[in-house]
DNA sequence: CCTCGACGATCAGAACGCGCATTCGTGTGT
DNA sequence: ACACACGAATGCGCGTTCTGATCGTCGAGG
């Protein structure tokens, strides 16, 4: 999952790209409205942070921007306390939640997993497919109930794939969302955790289209 | 836009479905557990706004027991303030946003006008023509219900055809937009494809017409 | 109505290129 | 120093795509 921070501080916008790629996500990070409206309009992103309190160009400005853009990425706003009359004006701009500052990293990762998931279709933290299941909480993956081990590329891969369950998934749109801007396009590492993944969770797991990409079906 | 709320205060139930219904929203209400779960499950609303501290039946248990269910409606749960190890546990559980009580309730109104328009925002684009369906974000081609496997170029020709429904495409057009700059036009390609099409789809789906090219038309 | 010409449909074999497996080199964490 | 994860490169197998030839069909004009 492939997500973008918009934050001027920049400790704090370290700290986030820290704390959330050690979660797992892929981490773009701008450090002033107009960078950060620039790569949120021209990426894919599956979430964006974007802290209101921005200088120059102001939160509210660049998520109106993307909105009339038909950008629908969800986006997560970051607050001041108290002043929920931007919160407000926030979710009106077409936010999709809000944290106040300071807030918990916890908190914003659940609120982030919500949101992706959310924007995905599903409803449960689990993800499943067969006899696969895929735990976004704790990050566990089972087959048959049996535990599988999977790297951090692999899990991600599968991520991806599960939270786009029954759709066909080109190799560009995967290498955008599990890498951050700059990647080599030109290596076949998708099709090798492919590969990888298959031997772990069984051949029958990812189905190839041809020519398309790949797709994760519900067998019948 | 209809909406459900399950709140086993009465005065703030009644408070509620006032204000919401102000706002233009259809409201019914539940007043415990058991009548919410049951109605979440056979009516179909836009949006839930759930109370977790419900007697008899907790508010989790139902949310819960509805996504068990496969129930994807957005889910607006109510936390008293400050405990957001509850929120935590209510987002992963699959609510797609809390408000603390006590609460605002123009910022109440302001989530489900957010939630609401996130969940509708996901309709899928399908292309249809008489029983062939197309969907454009999953990749996927059924006639009459049931999937039909397509290579990359039989996929290209048909989606392009159906986005052109009712018009006559001509085959350099077809081979314009099917193969990238040029491409020798001595060949008979396009009407290969379009035999393993009909094929695929029956020989009704398109319509040829001398001289001038295709035509995919919606039959009567 | 029949004939002929032109265009489209179909088929099978060939060429192509995609995707797969495997190996190897590098980096990173223990 | 060692193990492991990741990514790069290679060759092979097979499905897909293309080509060219042949067959079928439509329509205009005699």
């Amino acid at each position: 999952m492939r997500v973008l921070i918009v934050e001027d501080e920049p400790s704090l916008g370290q700290q986030l790209k820290n704390t959330l790629e050690g979660a797992g996500y892929a981490i773009d990070l701008a450090t002033d409205g107009e960078e950060g409206h620039f790569l949120g309009s021209t990426e894919n992103y599956d979430a964006i942070v974007l802290d209101l309190g921005l200088p120059e160009v102001d939160g509210l400005t660049v998520l109106d921007r993307w909105r009339k853009e038909g950008r629908t990425a969800p986006v997560l706003v970051l607050t001041a306390r108290d002043s929920w009359s931007d919160k407000v004006a926030g979710l009106d701009a077409g936010a999709d939640d809000y944290v106040a500052k300071p807030f918990q990293t916890e908190e914003l990762i659940a609120r982030l997993r919500a949101l992706i998931r959310r924007a995905s279709g599903n409803a449960s933290s689990e993800l499943t497919a067969g006899d696969v299941r895929l735990d976004t909480r704790s990050g566990k993956v089972t087959r048959a109930g049996e535990p599988v081990k999977l790297t951090a590329q692999e899990y991600k891969l599968l991520s991806y794939l599960l939270h786009h369950k029954g759709k066909v998934v080109s190799r560009t749109e995967l290498i955008e969302h599990i890498y951050d801007q700059d990647f080599d396009r030109d290596s076949n590492t998708i099709e090798v955790f492919v590969t990888r993944i298959r031997k772990k969770l069984g051949q029958d797991v990812i189905t190839t289209i041809r020519g398309l990409g790949y797709s994760l079906e519900e067998p019948a």
